[in-house]
DNA sequence: ATGTTAAATAAACAAACGTTCATTTAATTA
DNA sequence: TAATTAAATGAACGTTTGTTTATTTAACAT
């Protein structure tokens, strides 16, 4: 055999990618071997190279994709000019990005080691420009003297930490809706960072 | 060649589980090779099978290992009776634990999903056996009317997730010494559980 | 000294790995 | 309808994988 009938390149494109982060998150991406993408795709693994020209490659493009993806999602949101509305304003938005796409994130925390150095420094980079942002909010917190912060860089990475943390326990059918997962931890975040309410309430 | 002179069958058990702890936290479970730990250790592949059964063991004893040692050294800790000082208490040791194991805590945090069924199911119960330690003391504090928390489940979760953090960034040339950095945090997460300072101080 | 046990080697195993390639068929264009 | 391009197959490539085994040598006990 050869050509399958009503075989279309972009669709199997797509869903190699829907596939390999799938089975990657799942497994973790030394665990996952390309034929075992291709048998859930539904192709033989040499057609995979058809659409991607290596393993690596295929971790890369997702890494990237999500990253560029979560920074634009990001740019899109109008921010308020209050520091600390705009603090909750990240945690909403890191909770809710981050619960939609559980695997994505999850790969961008567990597959960094698996780059190959130079595209390493590339999602590296996105991530740093991720990092700026809650760094960004705390700095203008403090300088604001709305934040009580003993050191604004520890935060934002703390921070970071506890709300990307959500992703290892949030279950859909849990106890808790997302509504009220956010609620929670934008009080947990705004009492950390010590919010002193700025007059005109 | 056969056995080699000055060959210990003890020393060789200790090297093997330390390059294995070695390999796995720098490059994964999966990506790390038999023959790559018995090369480290300086000896055959098949040498290494008469101190394991397989290399799942490997894996599962290392974590075993690292997370009941956790849970005693916690357990050897006398504790104060404030639930306010037993929190600082727990900051301060989870992350000198941390700092002081990197690559056990790494692995334990990563290579869950390379245990097989069995494996898992134990392991995880020693983690969450370690998860109710700060649980029990945010719901105490909660119970005294010294923290103001929405829900002490998910503050649990967050200021483990939020120290175990911690361990992504550090470096020991950095900026803040590691004494620097648990007082930092004692802050923090005394600000997030909104700590009301109970009278007589 | 001798016999036994412990701890290695080195070779081999089948299976799985990422990737390539000649070939074949379906879809598209002329 | 014929020629061309796109997208598969399936077999093969050389490596590497975890593990086993027969063998050999060192350490230790008697």
């Amino acid at each position: 055999m050869a050509r399958t009938q009503g075989s279309n390149g972009q669709e199997t494109a797509k869903r190699i990618d829907e596939v390999a982060l799938k089975l990657f998150a799942k497994k973790g991406y030394a665990a996952v071997s390309m034929r075992e993408i291709a048998l859930e795709v539904g192709v033989q693994a040499g057609a995979l190279y058809n659409h991607c020209p290596n393993k690596q490659a295929l971790l890369t493009n997702l890494l990237a994709d999500h990253m560029q993806a979560l920074l634009d999602a990001w740019g899109d949101m109008e921010l308020p000019k209050d520091p600390a509305q705009q603090l909750e304003a990240f945690v909403r938005f890191h909770i809710q990005y981050h619960l939609k796409r559980p695997d994505q994130v999850f790969i961008s925390y567990m597959e960094l080691r698996n780059l190959e150095l130079d595209n390493f420094k590339k999602i590296e980079a996105l991530r740093r420009q991720y990092e700026a942002i809650p760094k960004n909010i705390l700095a203008a917190g403090q300088m604001a003297g709305q934040f009580n912060l003993a050191d604004t860089h520890v935060a934002a990475m703390a921070i970071l930490a506890q709300l990307t943390g959500v992703t290892t326990w949030y279950r859909e059918q849990g106890r808790l809706s997302q509504q009220k997962i956010e609620d929670i931890y934008v009080q947990l975040v705004c009492q950390s960072v010590g919010i002193t309410l700025s007059g005109g309430h």
